[in-house]
DNA sequence: AGGGTCGATTTACACGTTTAAACAGAATCA
DNA sequence: TGATTCTGTTTAAACGTGTAAATCGACCCT
């Protein structure tokens, strides 16, 4: 072993090149796969590299090639259950790919927070990114690193998102079913692709076939505005059909609070299947949207598009599922 | 308006340079701030600057300086609500100090995984990390990494968690002044810093005050052995203690579903005083640990530690407070 | 034997910064 | 006035890679 160059500083490119007795260049094929190098030097420059604990150096490589292997993946917020889930889902694929994850809470679904966590994550040198974007304004700011998002369709983007409609029809069809007539509902912001899909599912299902008694448009954060508390205590209804599982969750607490029983007073239904949905204290009656997959298919997605900057724009929509608990 | 390069490049020091009149190093130093020219030229410099939208390459200045300004955020878990609270603090005071953060999900503590995820960390360039580590062993495999650790001391590292002992003997003074005298305690694994210290406090305080009628060491999943459901239906105690919030939700769940009535029937204390924890559904009596400071005080203390490698090891302990609520 | 091809390897430059060191004036001082 | 400090600025050398282009042999073909 002629040469260890075991003085304090981590080994480069260079020392590799020296105790192997070949050049840079030779290494730098090597370690990167082009098949240039005859196997002989080939499995030597890995030997000698192995020895060395030599790793190469990110920023160089960014510098040079201007790729970072870093992808950022923009949440609404953290808080809420059902981001972590697609987060963990994206971090976890893009690990695959050999890219790194920066996670950003964008502090729910404020444009301006958006359009900074995008600025952010540019700046520090992400090659694209995954957001569930709460506005669909940002759009217009046409961001300077590519993007796909999750959960709606955004023109001139890549996009991943469930069939939010089909959920909507599923949701109705299974109350019909149940024998329901009277049902009130807990929309989500009109604004939101998802939340106007969901409710246009339901409400053209319904149509005829339940009176929707009462509905009320509620943000998305965990708590109800007056009007929905209002319309809760009402008693006028047999279901309560919700935009998602944070909000039957809130409700249910509502109600737990009034003391009206669920389901034997009346019945409750979300949206999303979040990892707490199934537990004993919410039991929640809901469709289920494949969290993970939204997150891998989006991160493969990403990829693509880095390696084919100019393929065309894909959307993929996932199934929904019913799953059928005790909250109703 | 003399020279707009607008070609299709992103612009470069150079670029904007040749635009101002000056060298590239006079550049460099007005934007890092160093105080080292004239007010007039700095000025002019940042005017160009910022018409040319010129923003620093990343991977250069990395290369060059051996910083990264990026800290990784190791969580055992962003499913679990309490982490995703201090990982968001993390991630805004990293920003405040212009460091960018990698969450990353060690699965939950294997120490596997959290090697890997260092490792990681350390490949993508990280210039340190904070984390919340499930396994004292991890430590042995002494990292590459500046790291700071939080919910436990570690030596040779620096520290931020909070008083467990202390909560653990707040419970147990709340619990005596509310007259209770039976009480179950489900303690967490006593294998970690945080579970055995809550333990211990509480133990200490209750000697000879209350009868500890049954004692189960859960893990720190949100689903309960056997032995610990057996012991919730027994309907022996007044009062059921556990190591936290999380545990202590699938506790109420648990007894729900047996139609035990809290507080009517028995009464519930946890710790953590996660996002949830205060909700009608859940109402929960509890020890409030500051989240979010923990991952702020730990962001100031990796940076001070980056910026002076060789200071004294610190390590900091926050003050813990009871939370009066329903379940008692 | 001389030109031509081909594959393996090296040479040499570029990527966009930071920063020590050199430099040029101007101000200060003996 | 000439030597000395100071201040503001520039020059130039890195940092560790990737990769096009040049080089070098070895081999093949008339």
């Amino acid at each position: 072993m002629a040469a260890e160059k075991s003085n304090g500083r981590t080994p480069t490119i260079k020392d590799v090149a020296k105790a192997a007795g070949v050049s840079q260049a030779t290494v730098s094929y090597v370690l990167n796969n082009l098949n240039k190098v005859s196997p002989g030097v080939d499995a030597h420059v890995r030997r000698v590299a192995r020895e060395l604990g030599y790793s190469r150096n990110r920023a160089a490589r960014a510098l040079k090639t201007g790729r970072n292997n870093v992808i950022g993946c923009i949440m609404p917020s953290l808080l809420s259950p059902v981001f972590p889930e697609i987060a963990q889902a994206v971090q976890q694929r893009a690990e695959e790919h050999g890219f790194a994850t920066f996670v950003i809470d964008s502090g729910m679904q404020t444009p301006a927070r958006e359009a900074e966590a995008i600025r952010v994550l540019a700046e520090h040198g992400a090659d694209g990114a995954i957001a569930v974007l709460g506005s669909p304004r940002t759009a217009s700011d046409r961001p300077t690193l590519p993007l796909v998002v999750i959960d709606q369709p955004m023109d001139g983007m890549d996009g991943v998102y469930a069939d939010h409609r089909g959920g909507g029809r599923l949701l109705a069809e299974y109350a019909i079913g149940l024998g329901h007539r009277r049902v009130g509902l807990l929309s989500g912001l009109q604004s939101l692709y998802s939340s106007r899909e969901r409710r246009e599912g339901f409400v053209d299902t319904a149509l005829g076939r339940l009176d929707i008694v009462w509905e009320v448009e509620v943000p998305l954060t965990p708590n109800l505005p007056e009007a929905a508390v209002g319309a809760l205590l009402r008693r006028d209804v047999t279901l309560i059909v919700c935009v998602n599982d944070l909000i039957a969750m809130v409700v249910l607490s509502a109600l737990r609070q009034a003391r009206i029983r669920v389901p034997e007073d009346v019945s409750v239904m979300g949206f999303d299947d979040m990892q707490w949905s199934g537990w004993p204290l919410l039991n929640l009656t809901t469709v289920r949207q494949p969290l993970g997959q939204l997150g891998r298919d989006a991160v493969d997605l990403l990829v693509r598009r880095l390696d084919a900057p100019d393929a065309e724009i894909a959307n993929i929509v996932l199934p929904v599922s019913l799953v059928e608990r005790g909250s109703t």
